[in-house]
DNA sequence: TGCTTGACAGAAG
DNA sequence: CCTTCTGCCAAGC
């Protein structure tokens, strides 16, 4: 997997955004995956952040399932109160603690 | 140009 | 379980 550790090209850029938004576009009703999990299937392992990024500034996300992804301990975006909501309305079950039940929901892509 | 901010992750206490 | 710290890196200012 490759990891350049420079910055990006714009090109490189646009292909993580596609590739990122695709991932989402696969994750499956009532399961979640990570920000960092995501990262690494469009390979820019270090990149999770940008996948944060990329969700909450691209307006096609917004079109997407993005509630499906949460960060690696289930816990829910900050100052996005309906993300929780969202999740239960598909059945997805949280802990006492607040956090989804990662155990029982994480989803990972799988396609060559 | 340089410093600060995050829809993050991982380890440590 | 929660807080703090470090690494990370594009964006904003």
């Amino acid at each position: 997997m490759k990891d350049y550790n420079d910055t990006m090209t714009p090109e490189q850029a646009r292909q993580f955004r596609d590739d990122v938004l695709s991932i989402v576009s696969q994750i499956p009703p009532g399961r979640v995956t990570t920000y960092g999990i995501i990262a690494v299937w469009a390979g820019w392992p270090s990149h999770a952040r940008m996948v944060g990024h990329t969700l909450r500034y691209t307006p096609e996300a917004h079109n997407l399932p993005c509630h499906r992804v949460v960060n690696k301990d289930g816990r829910t975006a900050p100052g996005w109160l309906q993300h929780r909501l969202l999740l239960q309305d598909e059945g997805v079950h949280f802990r006492p603690n607040g956090n989804v039940d990662m155990t029982m929901h994480l989803w990972k892509p799988d396609f060559p």
